[in-house]
DNA sequence: TTGTATGCGTTATCAA
DNA sequence: TTGATAACGCATACAA
């Protein structure tokens, strides 16, 4: 059994109100008395309960994640920056797969609330009206990170997904690229997928170039699914000079599939992703990329999350982006 | 105020107890009062508070997992084994990034401890005396993961690193190759270092190769680390057919290497990686590699956490480990 | 079938 | 400077 407060009381002689007091450094006893109640700390080796301690105090200093998936780079670069800010405040974070699983996801968030979490971060999924129902009517705080959301006591953070990919086309186009393929995400995803081909369709439409719906193919932003796309892609458009990846795993897809094809990427094909995960260091050539700061938009997540527990309203965040240059796009000019 | 027991008591007319015996589904009231009961509760929207319960059960339902870092993609292949494991037993799992740093680790421990967690999993670091030791004085059930452990009462979960080493070098040579080159992860390393290096000795030794210290080069297991100490091992040793790298991003650090320097791999050298990781399907040629089964050791953990929770006490496990063939290792015979 | 009372380990209020 | 004691929200032994 471990010791309690009230072993120590005993033990020490006092009462439990001046263990407390001692162990939390308030006021309210004399040097001599600390110094004995804390040695019985010691050699008892007493630690507080935190359980104990939330009840009373109706805080627990932790905050729920829920993740459509764990093992992806996003979603491990979003962790990290989400823990390392938790930290900082001194604040736990419990971790939930949702498999994009509706049931799962709603049994999660009823966890989470009976766990009494002081916040919830919910990530690169659609809130929908049901999710964001019961989360409104848990009257947790709660953000959505790499989605949006409508409903104005949930404030997001992600990047301008639209105005990204515009970016990346447009930086596609200044190289001297008129034929341009895009491999989008899971089709309808009203956020990582309509946007960015509109951003495509913005940018085409800006530059005279005609758009046609055969100049896209979709994926599931998954590395084989990007191989398959570029497959039919390429069958369909043998003379595209440039293609374009919501992620850097499709991105690397194409990558692979030129390799088998002996394409030579950059000279017979330019490539640019969207990301700017490891990978894109990685890959053969380097990859040119959307960038996207996943790990700040966790940091970001957490403050948002801990200003709304302080009882301030934040406003949702866009978050910059830019065009990482490596080596996988020619310049055709 | 969110409702508590004692207003779904007040408001249907029963006493506390009978409303913890409905939520409960003990036994104990009838059918009518039952249902009086549900309604009220529906009503009110009232949710039991996790945080009392444990209190009064002496138990949290929730794991910590300690990580030296979580944005990689060996942890979030765990992390995705041991969340998913945890939730099917209905456990929560709490996320301790101690970016390899002792202070913090130790505070994490503490924190943990506090929280009265049910137990512990420690993965991918050297689990010093020191952590041994406090991880012993709480008492806590507690594991490691692709590390070793001395203390009995913690069990460990890892493959045989010298001996996946060996399979991976006898890999080689049974390809025909001889002149075979490494690179370690970080020098010392009594993990993921010493007996990998150990291993590829034996394979040598076995098969009447000399080896030299020149043959082995240090990083430290990231990709970068990989590209450098390939250039150091390449300048000399330029003889070399094939090189094994102690981690898949190293491995793709050595083809970045070669593809600079307009070397086919794996025509002109071949090379095996370590992991198994997604990025070894990714790379350009696909990566031979040892595969470790990142994920199920995380489940696996989870799993002995439970019988040690149970109170027994399961044995250390080694898991297996094998080589997994794709186009990165060219046969010489 | 139901209710009362006690305790889980703390914090905090109020007296002393 | 200290100590009782009442919460915190719930479970449960014991009575009724």
């Amino acid at each position: 059994m471990r010791p309690t407060i009230k072993d120590v009381a005993k033990q020490s002689g006092v009462s439990v109100a001046t263990v407390s007091r001692i162990v939390n450094g308030l006021p309210g006893y004399s040097p001599e008395t600390r110094k004995k109640v804390m040695r019985v700390i010691e050699e008892l080796g007493y630690k507080p309960n935190a359980v104990a301690r939330n009840l009373v105090s109706r805080k627990t200093s932790t905050i729920g994640v829920l993740l459509p998936q764990l093992s992806s780079h996003f979603a491990a670069k979003l962790l990290q920056g989400i823990e390392d800010e938790a930290h900082t405040r001194r604040y736990s974070v419990v971790i939930c797969n949702t498999d994009s699983n509706g049931k799962r996801t709603q049994d999660y968030l009823e966890l989470l609330r009976e766990k009494q979490v002081e916040g919830i971060l919910f990530a690169s999924e659609l809130l929908t009206e049901e999710y964001a129902g019961t989360l409104q009517g848990f009257g947790i705080p709660a953000a959505v990170i790499a989605t949006t959301s409508h409903v104005p006591s949930i404030p997001f953070i992600k990047v301008d997904d639209e105005a990204a990919s515009y970016s990346a086309v447009q930086f596609l186009i200044k190289k001297g690229h008129q034929r341009i393929g895009m491999i989008s995400g899971t089709k309808h995803d009203p956020i990582s997928g309509t946007p960015r081909i509109n951003g495509l369709k913005k940018a085409f439409i800006e530059n005279g170039i005609p758009f046609e719906e055969g100049l896209i193919e979709y994926g599931d932003f998954g590395f084989k699914s990007g191989y398959e796309a570029m497959k039919r892609l390429y069958q369909k458009n043998p003379e595209m000079t440039a293609v374009f990846a919501a992620s850097d795993e499709m991105a690397l897809g194409i990558l692979s599939f030129c390799y088998e094809k002996g394409m030579k990427v950059p000279e017979e094909l330019s490539v640019i992703g969207y990301d700017d995960t490891d990978i894109a260091t990685m890959s053969i050539p380097p990859l040119t990329t959307v960038h996207q700061p996943i790990q700040e938009m966790g940091t970001e997540a957490v403050r948002m999350l801990m200003k709304m527990i302080d009882g301030n309203q934040p406003e949702s965040k866009l978050m910059s982006y830019r065009i990482t240059e490596r080596a996988s796009v020619k310049n055709l000019t």
